[in-house]
DNA sequence: CACATCTGGGTACGATCGTACATATACCGT
DNA sequence: ACGGTATATGTACGATCGTACCCAGATGTG
């Protein structure tokens, strides 16, 4: 489980602890990624983060306030490393293998991703302010791929890794490599 | 709101309403489609359903039972068009079209299903009982699409339409139907 | 017509939840 | 040195939940 990196434990009042958030948000991510947002409450993030129950009203405005922040982090943290590996890539071959790098180790790397994404789309296919977190994590998606190919190359090549990502990880079959990269150089074939 | 279909009531006890156990799955449905999985119970899908509560425990093992019973008859309805669709083809240039109203129309039709969709990955990314409804569902779309495709065209196409979907339902912009359809011609370009 | 049987429903219980709110502690201006 | 104030916490309340349980009443048999 969690530490609490602070050893204090004696300053009680004020101002000790200014990552506290963090380590909430931090928290709510492992237990989303564990028992979903069905799953999720105040009492149970509190206790993986080692906070007290009145830390949650204090630091963020409700529920959704908490979830908000804590999947933004998580589609941050996406994007962050989308982008690290197609700055990588200095040609277009390069950023095919890179997009076929992050398709085969990247989301189907451990089942955390795949939960904690399909949670995020879950909530933005209902509500607008989940929605605008999607969007802004697809836009930088393409902006990146835009490096290198058009932008409707682009767009589709972004629609292929979602889809292939997903049906190769709900799929427990159908692990061939070679596939994937087919899949790329045929969409990015002019 | 939804209408009780039997005009009865008056003979409570017995063996009288034979569908109720249906309308109670499509109350259910319909619920999570408005509230999620998270905003689901037992009360919620029984004032839809018109029926006590007490049918809820009666006619399923609990609310997992209740679940997987209602995403069930989902998934096999979307398979079913998706049959229906693909069936309608005589060639692989039909099948290429009918691929692209099954994008265009059935899919980013209405937010009902984008979300039914959703909430489903959702539990199948964690339990292996929902996810076994979801290999199935793309079993058969697999399935369908072999008749016009090589089977590793049939797999690629499969994740093309679901990237595809999920992304222009969650886009907000990018509406322009051509794309789709070249995205489908580059993927079946052999 | 009476009785055993089984389907279905109303209700109550224990648990859990989000959150409001009073309180306590530490920092800071004076 | 000493309030004043911002920061943080513990607790308690009202609502909602799943489900177990018991009873009502219809059904089929003798």
């Amino acid at each position: 489980m969690s530490e609490q990196p602070r050893p204090v434990g004696s300053r009680l009042g004020r101002r000790n602890d200014p990552d506290r958030r963090d380590r909430i948000i931090d928290a709510c991510l492992e237990v989303i990624a564990h028992s979903g947002v069905t799953g999720t409450s105040h009492r149970k993030v509190a206790a993986r983060a080692c906070v007290p129950l009145g830390a949650m009203t204090y630091y963020f405005d409700g529920m959704d306030d908490l979830l908000q922040a804590a999947l933004t982090r998580f589609a941050t943290g996406i994007s962050d490393r989308f982008e690290r590996r197609m700055a990588g890539a200095s040609d277009a071959d390069g950023a095919r293998e890179a997009v076929a790098a992050i398709i085969l180790d990247d989301v189907f790397g451990d089942d955390r991703e795949l939960v904690l994404s399909h949670e995020l789309y879950t909530l933005a296919a209902r509500d607008p302010a989940y929605r605008s977190i999607t969007t802004a994590w697809m836009e930088r998606s393409r902006a990146a791929l835009e490096r290198h190919f058009d932008p409707e190359t682009a767009r589709l090549l972004d629609a292929l890794i979602e889809g292939l990502s997903i049906h190769r990880a709900l799929d427990s079959r159908t692990r061939d490599p070679h596939e994937v990269r087919t899949a790329i150089a045929r969409i990015t074939a002019s």
